[in-house]
DNA sequence: TTATTACATTAGAATCCTTATAAATAGTGT
DNA sequence: ACACTATTTATAAGGATTCTAATGTAATAA
């Protein structure tokens, strides 16, 4: 669905001297075309069909390349792997304690807490990174039984 | 020093039917104590000396229990391994990408974020996270030169 | 006190996630 | 098509955390 945004990626990487192989390729489009925040194992496992032979640090070696080169962000939540968010523009996330289920929702950056940090710290601010937590809705009702 | 608040927490164990240990006790003492947050690593060899025989599993099930409990946070940053947070006041933290140092600032808590990510998602929202990443001031000099 | 029970600790193995290695393979610009 | 070099692959290695089974210890009841 999103061909400009895997179109425009793939520019991205050539203009960095990036090669785009088959499996890069599919690791991206995968990225791109899904919803949910994947962690590089179910991204191995979907190719796994396609790319028989591919090997799981092929997957690690081309996050890697996305995430310096900017294209993906990558996540480090409570549980044990790392997810990969291949949405740029600003955002945050809402994440269910009981389930996992990772939401995103929009505000306005915190513009203000990066320029106070700085004022007291005297740190040199890049960036900033804000979750909240709780129970989504599903889960909810789960407990309500 | 913080010794009510010690106090309060083998209270609070206690209460929910927890045994207090040397090694627990150790844990939790240290934890309180320490302005840094801890991996479960610096704990185990901080302790290394009183407790020679202390199991590194040992101060994971406790960091497991306290935290069950709600006496302490696990926090995940970028890095490998998971730190530990005495969560009584309110405040944030900054995070230096170049030495790894965390220091504390105060801000106004986030209370507005949090009500509209409720109403956005319809999720039960139970807390945040926020962190500021940067340079401190040391490694800017370092980088200067 | 003694026996019983349940919880804790220990040492080490096991597991999971991620990265490193080295040889083979395959894009890319000319 | 060639040469250059990035990339892939399979596997090993690494680090953090959890599991297991045996042992130890605190609390409780008889």
């Amino acid at each position: 669905m999103p061909d400009h945004r895997l179109q425009e990626a793939i520019d991205t990487l050539k203009g960095s001297g990036v090669r785009i192989t088959p499996q890069r390729h599919a690791v991206l489009e995968y990225l791109l075309n899904s919803m949910t925040h994947p962690t590089a194992d179910e991204i191995y496992k979907a190719l796994e069909s396609k790319f028989p032979n591919m090997s799981v640090a092929t997957v690690y070696n081309n996050l890697r390349v996305f995430r310096e080169i900017g294209l993906v962000r990558e996540l480090t939540y409570g549980d044990s792997s790392s997810r990969f968010d291949c949405n740029t523009t600003d955002h945050y996330h809402i994440i269910c304690e009981s389930c996992g289920k990772i939401v995103d929702f929009h505000y306005p950056s915190l513009n203000e807490v990066e320029s106070l940090a700085e004022q007291v710290t005297g740190f040199d601010v890049s960036h900033h990174r804000m979750e909240v937590y709780g129970t989504c809705s599903d889960c909810q009702k789960e407990n309500a039984h």
